[in-house]
RNA sequence: GCGCCCGUAGCUCAGUUGGUUAGAGUAUUACCUUGACAUGGUAGGGGUCACAAGUUCGAAUCUUGUCGGGCGCACCA
């Protein structure tokens, strides 16, 4: 007894020691197995600027379950870490900490020697995110991780770039982007944050030229006039039609400009009449490209005006907001102004107000590779799970918008077009160049911009397998691993990384990169809000491993993981499933005196006591139910079917039977049962090791002491082991067992105190069944004595009474009964049984039911009807002593 | 505005192609320091499956509508 193992488990000290002697195993690595084939993952990079959160522990848990599964299963597997260049949060980190210490911008610092701090800043921080993973327990080979800027990537991006550069998919072209002015870069749709910021609509007068007439125009954004390129009215607008094609004098300027006709403009809103400034408003650049209109910027790169605005000029936004109000004021062209709310786009980074502006900027045409990406979910090559995201997918690339690839920043994969000063050739070129390929001159220049994260991102199934390099690819067995198997990320992302992933490898490959897309919950806080910083709701991931351990996180996490949306997550839930595994760990610690005398295999099937052929067979029930659940991306079904067996059946009813026999003298018995007992519990560490690796580890350590539970063989179901017939007498047994417990509470019987029992029941198995369990209601029930006969026989006097469907449970009682109480008790119970028997009665005696349900069905309501007629007749009975 | 999803116990959610008396966890109530475990045990209470109509022998499940909530896309002059 002395070397029983602590009271409670502490998942510090195995959580530190498992991981490392798994890496030490080589346990991570690709193995080959039984299953003779493979089975790969790629994780979605976190960014290098990244601090692990929920989402990230989530998904790190789904995957580490789904290839530790796969492992064990007899996969080959492989699941291949990484981290993402991310290219703005890098860059704004880095440069707000030098902005912060030497009170410098990267402009002052240069390109070059700001990339230097990058880097080094990225060595230096960049890799806490993995030190974290590692406590979560991901079982990543980490000699397979890669970084989206190191060299097989960029070797990667330039492959793809150049060679749709010169397919004539990637061009170059005058596009409205999202400018953000503090960082004085285009961003993506993706970054932009919309919030809601009060202002007002102005109405500005317009004359119409030629005529009396006065164009009232609706706007939020007077500054921009002079950057109007036309006044645009509904074509079908019975006030203004007839004007279209006239020509309307913009106030203060006094430009003139054309009145158009469009559909855009909405005739019951504002005035139904818009000014169109192409250069400064999204949809006004369309309406522009409509009507060839011209483009006029009047901002400069940092946000201030230029002199294309003179009344204005080198003012920010907000100041000449507030003068061009008063000039119109002062020349009468202000008919009113009301306050608005808008919903205004900022940087998601930066927070500056982002300015749609027009510039230079690359494209790629994605149409025929998104009919392809399309075309692979249709036919089924690759599957959503759940199913429904499928729709997410198809609205995206069903109408696909050319891409916009280019970034003003620095840290990025550079656009691979050099120009020519000499000759002015535009080429783009896989290796650096170190000449004009038309005109051989050295003299030329090198894009300055940079490509879209997720361009590099797109890329990374076949990059992190070494793509294109023949040589990286043939070390890291591109061929056996790509397409990988599974792709786990959560819905936000569906257009942003995986419609990128499908349409770049596939357009690379002719295959998609993975044949499942497995969606999984958002993690939410407990009333469902976003975990947000500024909400101060964040529940960190290791805060929580620190206080109840990897395992109960990892457990509260996969049990949340289904086919859900949100998942909600309150830390209560995460104390639960910690008091589980303690659960576990105390149900070893009564296993553990018995060890020595279990054998290793089980005995023959026949010599298998009632018990164990239950537990046998609920074990195998549960083995299969995982193996399906997991199978199909339902970890919150494999969770509760594990926790229901551990707890319900192997704890509360295998343990509790087992006290008896490990106590007795029978010592062949007692050698079995501690067998049974063993070789469940270690079916059951196997079962749970793909979600609760360390606790399973270390308690296998002691159960086996030789080899790593992370190697072994995942339980398969196996049908000889499968017994109805048993499993029905154990739930008549516990819910006879349950009976007298509920009886005995009902009279305020001491738990201490023994009582003595007459069980009546016409079923002969079943009565056989009780008569060798008597010893166990001693345990179970405080049943000192007892008595079991067919219902024929006389009942006792003076008794507290109740009926189950098959057996009746009497407890005659010397002390006093309250009659009165009793009565009403079965009065109650006859009420509602009559209920469930007319219910029942009324399906059979329907002609229809019975002719058209099939024959189970019916089968089946029969027998119930059965069952409650024996039930009511016992309960007539009971009620009859009491007459 | 277009599209998608959801509404089941106080809370968080399961409920597969329609088929017994709708299930878990958690919270809650009563009793219990019993030799694995109080991070525990035993036994309870708690649901008109949002509402309405329809299809069906039979509806939480299918159809339509209403109400409520969420998300995506678009819009935000």
């Amino acid at each position: 007894m002395d070397n029983l193992i602590d009271k409670t488990y502490n998942p510090k000290t195995a959580e530190d020691k498992w991981y490392a002697a798994w890496e030490k195993a080589g346990c991570f690595k690709p193995k080959k197995g039984k299953q003779g084939k493979t089975f790969s993952l790629i994780m979605p990079p976190p960014n290098v600027t990244g601090k692990l959160h929920m989402g990230h522990a989530l998904d790190a848990t789904t995957q580490d379950a789904l290839i530790r599964f796969k492992r064990m299963k007899g996969f080959e597997t492989l699941w291949i870490p990484g981290t993402d260049h991310a290219g703005i949060a890098t860059q704004s980190v880095v440069e707000k900490l030098i902005q912060k210490e030497e009170k410098k911008n990267r402009h002052e610092i240069g390109r070059e020697e700001f990339l230097t701090r990058i880097w080094k800043w990225k060595e230096q921080y960049g890799n806490e995110i993995v030190a974290q993973q590692k406590k979560m327990g991901v079982s990543c080979d980490w000699d397979y991780s890669t970084f989206t800027m190191d060299e097989v990537p960029n070797k990667a991006v330039r492959k793809f770039f150049v060679r749709m550069f010169n397919e004539g998919l990637i061009y170059q072209s005058d596009y409205i982007v999202n400018w953000d002015p503090k960082l004085q870069s285009a961003i993506s749709d993706a970054e932009v944050e919309h919030k809601e910021v009060k202002g007002f609509f102005y109405h500005l007068l317009y004359k119409v030229k030629g005529s009396d007439e006065v164009l009232e125009v609706a706007t939020t954004r007077p500054e921009t006039i002079f950057a109007d390129t036309a006044v645009a009215v509904h074509p079908e607008d019975e006030r203004f039609k007839h004007l279209i094609g006239g020509t309307a004098i913009i106030p203060i300027c006094n430009r003139e400009v054309p009145i158009i006709g469009d559909e855009h403009v909405d005739i019951e809103k504002g005035t139904g009449c818009l000014k169109v400034t192409p250069g400064h408003d999204f949809n006004d650049f369309e309406i522009g490209k409509r009507h060839s209109l011209p483009i006029i910027n009047i901002m400069n790169k940092d946000g201030t005006f230029n002199n294309g605005a003179p009344e204005i000029e080198g003012l920010k936004v907000k100041d000449a907001r507030e003068r061009i109000e008063s000039i119109l004021n002062e020349l009468g062209e202000l008919k009113e102004k009301k306050p608005h709310v808008a919903q205004v786009g900022h940087g998601e980074r930066s927070d500056a107000i982002i300015e749609p502006l027009v510039s230079k900027q690359w494209f790629l045409n994605v149409s025929k590779m998104a009919e392809v990406a399309v075309e692979a979910v249709e036919s089924g090559a690759m599957t959503f799970y759940p199913k429904g995201w499928e729709n997410t997918y198809f609205a995206w690339l069903k109408e696909p918008k050319d891409w916009c690839i280019s970034r003003q920043l620095w840290w990025g994969h550079q656009i691979p077009v050099f120009y020519c000063l000499s000759c002015a050739h535009q080429w783009a070129s896989e290796s650096d160049p170190t000449d004009c390929p038309q005109c051989r001159a050295n003299n030329f220049r090198q894009d300055p911009d940079v490509l879209d994260t997720w361009f590099s991102s797109g890329l990374w199934p076949l990059s992190t397998l070494g793509w294109p390099d023949e040589k990286a690819m043939a070390e890291k067995r591109f061929n056996d691993f790509y397409p990988t198997a599974t792709l786990v990320t959560g819905f936000d992302i569906i257009f942003f990384w995986v419609a990128r992933m499908m349409m770049m490898c596939g357009e690379m490959t002719g295959q998609p990169p993975f044949k499942h897309v497995y969606i999984h919950a958002i993690v939410r806080d407990k009333q469902g809000r976003k975990m947000s910083k500024s909400l101060g709701n964040g529940i960190d991931p290791l805060d929580m491993i620190a206080q109840y351990g990897a395992d109960a996180m990892r457990f509260t996490l996969a049990a949340g993981s289904g086919y859900n949306r949100n998942l909600n997550l309150d830390p209560e839930r995460i104390e639960g499933y910690r008091n589980f595994m303690n659960k576990i760990w105390n149900a070893f610690r009564f296993i553990q005196p018995h060890l020595e005398l279990a054998a290793d295999e089980l005995p023959p099937k026949e010599k298998w006591h009632l018990h164990d052929r239950w537990i046998l067979s609920e074990l195998n029930t549960v083995a299969g139910r995982m193996n399906e659940a997991i199978d199909e991306y339902r970890f919150d079904d494999a969770c509760s079917a594990i926790y229901q067996f551990v707890y319900e059946k192997f704890c509360s009813w295998y343990i509790e039977l087992s006290k008896n026999i490990l106590n007795g003298n029978d010592e062949a018995a007692k050698r079995q049962r501690a067998t049974v007992l063993k070789y469940g519990f270690r079916q059951i560490m196997k079962l749970m090791h793909p979600i609760t690796p360390y606790i399973t580890e270390e308690l296998w350590s002691i159960l086996d002491g030789k080899t790593l539970l992370a190697s072994e063989s995942y339980v398969e179901s196996d049908a000889h082991l499968s017994d109805e017939r048993v499993a029905d007498l154990m739930n008549r047994f516990i819910e006879v067992v349950t009976g007298i417990r509920n009886i005995r509470q009902g009279v305020n019987i001491k738990p201490k105190d023994q009582v003595d029992i007459r069980l009546f029941t016409d079923d002969a198995k079943f009565a056989k069944f009780l008569y060798d369990s008597r010893h166990f209601l001693g345990d179970l029930a405080a049943v000192k004595s007892g008595t079991i006969r067919q219902k024929s026989a006389e009942r006792p006097k003076r008794s507290v009474s109740s009926a189950l469907t098959h057996t009746e449970i009497w407890i005659p009682l010397e002390g006093l009964v309250d009659i009165d109480e009793q009565v009403k008790k079965v009065q109650k119970d006859i009420e509602k049984t009559k209920d469930d028997y007319q219910r029942i009665e009324a399906k059979l005696s329907n002609a229809t039911f019975v002719d058209n349900a099939p024959e189970d069905v019916v089968l089946e309501v029969r027998e119930k009807a059965r069952q409650f007629q024996e039930k009511l007749q016992s309960l007539q009975t009971i009620l009859g002593q009491f007459q």
